[in-house]
DNA sequence: GCCCGGAGGTGTACGGCGTACACCTAGTGG
DNA sequence: CCACTAGGTGTACGCCGTACACCTCCGGGC
């Protein structure tokens, strides 16, 4: 059915359109309904078709992540290493925010594709050109981990409170007895915020502060010429 | 069917049993052949039989969450926070290496089940038995983020390398001409453990490098009483 | 001795998934 | 004009999780 009811023609599909609607799909409906079924439905074609344009559902999901990696900005230039690799990576984790679902999914990839490679590549060439020793960098590199992407692994996925302010303060109470250090920590963040219980803490917050708190070890480590050699067992 | 074949009895399912069963069906074949079907099998009962000891395959994945869970060795007391908590942490990884799948498993978990609210909790007040303040304690949780665990996610899977060492050869060649800064940090670690080229760098090492840099971080800022006060916007 | 209730196991069926394979069709270059 | 091909179709298969009705024992109360 190439022809549309109206009697004009539906522009061919390609690799782009997939991948994009596949995007659109996810971000308004869930990872989870981007089903080849449904994706297929959306863009008004019977699912088989979409085999003539991604191999199958591993490279769809593959294409969906260069798609949001494309849209993290380009390294900044005229900086220090510290905070253009700061600005990056706060970048990627922007993109990464309009699209909630994509850390899951660069999580479950097996192996990078070109794209990923071509933007760790560049923030391993910022570290080298701040003038890391390859050794550091390599370690660097490894202590980012998901870090580079933007995100941190949530502990406590923020479930939604009960609606019921009685119930949400039973639940708390339950919550304090059995587990009265998370609860103690929760307190705090809740306070921090003034919103009256938990709910979830500033997760920009949190980022930046584990974020820095490593790029400030990794400064000391190469400013003292630190190398694996004596660290090594 | 409750007869075996030569007349005995089989013992009666139980919860334990199912989560123990599908634990080690994933040790040796792997998460994603852990179905209910697949399980049902292994324990030669029919596929609804399962539901009589979990509700549905979410509340199965979680009591394998929580058997890995249980392989966790208690706190050791009698030394400072930091050497408690870093052993406890490499516990939790040794736990997590004897099962190569339990980290995405982990991962994926929507909400914590309540054994893995007793172990946050432990760590949590290890922290605060340290002396650091609920405030500090709370960044610091959030910085670890899966580190606890014991697993950072890693960047470059390690996918197995071609036999042949010429086509190796040639991978690698393409590898430095596009990405020569990956490249670069791929020789670095492929020589410190004395392999031709590639092939993973030393997990053990890179994830103490990243841990370390962090108690240490955490260090400095609670003794120099570090506070949010003073950070937050 | 009887019954009965419930725990544990069974069988069938449904709707969803990814995708192999054979097919059709419209447009293009020779 | 015709063969080729890129793009789209239709059917079918074997997985998956699980709802629902059923059966079959066993133990306890009468």
């Amino acid at each position: 059915m190439v022809q549309q009811l109206d009697g004009t023609r539906r522009a061919p599909l390609n690799r782009d359109r997939v991948l994009h609607a596949a995007v659109a799909l996810a971000d308004h409906s869930g990872v989870e309904s981007v089903s080849m079924r449904n994706l297929a439905q959306e863009l008004g074609v019977v699912p088989m078709a979409l085999y003539k344009h991604v191999a199958n559902k591993e490279e769809l999901l593959d294409g969906m992540v260069d798609v949001i990696v494309g849209e993290i900005d380009p390294p900044a230039d005229g900086t220090d290493w510290k905070s253009a690799i700061r600005q990056r990576i706060l970048s990627a984790r922007r993109a990464l925010l309009r699209h909630p679902w994509s850390w899951r999914v660069i999580e479950s990839r097996p192996k990078p594709t070109l794209v990923v490679l071509d933007y760790l590549n560049s923030i391993v060439g910022m570290f080298r050109a701040g003038g890391f020793s390859v050794d550091l960098t390599h370690h660097v590199m490894h202590a980012l981990g998901s870090r580079v992407w933007g995100f941190t692994q949530e502990l406590f996925p923020a479930s939604p409170l009960p609606e019921d302010p009685e119930t949400q303060a039973a639940a708390f109470r339950e919550l304090a007895s059995r587990y009265p250090h998370i609860a103690e920590i929760a307190m705090a963040a809740a306070h921090d915020q003034g919103s009256v219980v938990g709910q979830g803490c500033d997760d920009e917050f949190e980022f930046e502060f584990a974020l820095d708190l490593l790029l400030d070890g990794f400064d000391n480590l190469h400013r003292q010429e630190w190398t694996s050699r004596g660290t090594r067992s």
